[in-house]
DNA sequence: TGTACATCAGTGAACGCGCGTTCACTGATGTAC
DNA sequence: TGTACATCAGTGAACGCGCGTTCACTGATGTAC
């Protein structure tokens, strides 16, 4: 072969990490694939030998990013004591920085009524995506049962991605920060009891 | 003049509903001036009659869609015993109803993360909006001063439509049901204290 | 070791389509005289 | 009252552009012999 063995499998990341970061900027409708291409220094015929269509592409950098921000989220709590984890997650989803680069951030608050728009079957793919964050948030929620646990961080992640997106809308660094304040302590109470 | 007095403004009225009810259903780059213009039994070159863009029909549209559900809130409100009217508005926001039907619901649950990409000027136009929805539930919802009450309120709206939006993803719709109904408990008690 | 051939990631021209926007035109009614 | 003209919401052809997708081709390397 002409290129190195795990040269095509390396290129096909690079995609998905451009896309994946592209699409959280701009949308599921704002990227094209010439520019995608670009980024990756490559051209947009080559597109095809990686993925069926941009349909595809769109899955798989959701699943990607997405997985980056719960390694995100995982390291937040790894680095606070045993007591304070929760909180951790909870001020590193809903942080300034987070909220100001959605190319790097959840891409729920990105594109989260876009994946509504997806046929079923996709939404269930997107959906235990989405279930993977729950679970980790599950770990750290109070709560008496693993049900209730399980319950309670959906209510987390569901809400936290809105304020996300709101926040995203203010026209203020000052009014961000402050209303993600404002969330920070809000939803560490609301998990406490 | 060929129409009678009132007619060019009830047209762009209808352009207007219509297009907000598409771009809740398909995203605001979803929307083709074609599709609308029929859906209004008119032709496309009529559309700039009314408007000097799609830009500025999708801004009118968000405005008008968003006064529909702050009306409809309000008269879930009214129709309440006097202590439980933060609870009549959550539980109507939260309806298994209103989830079903992105296109007469609220326009922030169908777009918000598209509002995100506007330019500067614009979003503080869309979060003007939304303010008046905030005011609203502030109205109702308990705490010492206007100020917490605002804080609080804002809290509650944005949770909100992010868990309308994470409820439109799942593919059951027994699972919206009990989703939906942990959120209606969750925020009503979170408004609570 | 050398030669002929197969492989396949990547190239870039081309195709087809949809869509936002423009524009000359229509025709019913209002207005000026 | 009657006639000529102005108005303007709406029509539909046309323009230009961007974009997803296809496809014949390239050329470096691996493999068969």
């Amino acid at each position: 072969m002409r290129y190195p063995a795990g040269h095509k499998e390396r290129t096909r990341e690079r995609i998905i990490r451009a896309a994946s970061r592209r699409f959280r900027n701009r949308g599921s409708e704002g990227v094209a694939i010439g520019d995608l291409m670009r980024d990756v220094r490559l051209t947009h015929g080559g597109f095809y030998r990686h993925f069926d269509s941009k349909e595809e592409l769109f899955v798989e950098a959701f699943r990607c990013s997405f997985q980056d921000v719960v390694r995100r989220m995982s390291s937040a709590a790894e680095h606070a004591p045993r007591g304070a984890r929760l909180e951790a997650i909870i001020d590193a989803y809903l942080d300034l920085g987070h909220c100001e680069k959605p190319a790097d951030g959840c891409p729920f608050a990105a594109l989260g009524p876009d994946l509504t728009r997806r046929p079923r079957r996709a939404r269930a793919a997107l959906l235990r995506v989405v279930g993977s964050f729950v679970a980790q948030l599950a770990r750290h929620v109070p709560g008496a049962t693993a049900d209730e646990r399980r319950r309670k961080a959906r209510m987390l992640f569901s809400g936290m991605a809105g304020t996300l997106t709101v926040a995203r809308i203010m026209p203020g660094r000052r009014q961000r920060w402050s209303f993600l304040n404002d969330a920070k302590k809000f939803y560490r109470e609301a998990m406490r009891r």
